[in-house]
DNA sequence: TAATACTTGACAAAATTAGTAAGGTATTTT
DNA sequence: AAAATACCTTACTAATTTTGTCAAGTATTA
């Protein structure tokens, strides 16, 4: 339950490609291709929106490709994800776009909200930077389970 | 992006529907299809699925329906949402029945499987009986975000 | 024994996902 | 200038998943 879109995962990686190249040095798709195993016409439909997004520029010609538009600590996770899939929307009474018909009667309607701005606040305080320094994050995983209170602090 | 699937979302509702009875007034699937918009035939995939998973019992025969198997303080979310959608796996790799094919050299695995821990670890603490006390759900949400460090405590 | 209610498995329309394909545009090196 | 490199865009489609419906049971009790 509650997978996530290949289109998410491939972006997510191919950001962390690019953050290898930060500041300067232009990743090609190809080059993020090869080492992530994603197709390069799949890639181009996700860094495309991506780059319009702002989240990465492009230059073109030889010698190019794609370069960080902000610092890696400035690039979280969620905003990379939001682009891709669209805003968290456990249960789609919840999407902006949709809206629920039920607000009121349906018991379970905060549960999902809760969940989702869980889920999008955590996204949001993981930063390509955190993923670039790969080895912190093998420490103490797994140590912070079961400390959460729903609708209090 | 994190969808639930409908099944997901009735399943819980049908739940709460039946926690209302408990704990020996049976509710009947068509009281749980008028109450909640959901119908009859669909339900009764969702619930046989829960049943056989030890969550609710049936009586059959008149004055009969589905009863909870245990205190609506003791079937938390977690436990409905796996009967029906399967294990928390964001990524497929993470799904215990597919496995990682390149664990080691994916930076984004970690991340994933975080995340996945803390959904897990956030349904685990909700149960029926929080739905069925709705007021307190509805006071100070909202308040509790960006609290969430990743690997950290 | 009739009514009520759960049980099961097969099936199918609809929506979404996960890509592929083809052609175009921009830039730079030679 | 022109060839090479690399990004850009749209359209399309096969596969999968979701979201149910349908039909024909079985079990229990008034």
């Amino acid at each position: 339950m509650l997978k996530l879109s290949t289109k998410g995962q491939y972006g997510v990686r191919a950001m962390f490609e690019i953050a290898r190249g930060y500041p300067e040095n232009p990743v090609t798709i190809k080059e993020i291709s090869e080492r992530q195993e994603v197709s390069v016409a799949y890639l181009e439909q996700i860094l495309n929106k991506l780059r319009r997004a702002g989240l990465i520029r492009s230059v073109k010609g030889p010698g190019g490709g794609y370069l960080l538009a902000r610092k890696p600590g400035d690039v979280n996770i969620a905003s990379i994800l939001k682009e891709l899939e669209g805003p968290v929307a456990i249960t789609s009474c919840l999407d902006p776009e949709e809206g629920c018909a039920r607000v009121e009667g349906c018991v379970t309607h905060l549960l999902w909200r809760s969940l989702g701005a869980k889920i999008e606040a955590f996204l949001e305080t993981i930063t390509l930077k955190d993923l670039l320094e790969k080895e912190p994050l093998l420490k103490n995983f797994d140590t912070d389970h079961k400390r959460y209170k729903f609708g209090a602090a």
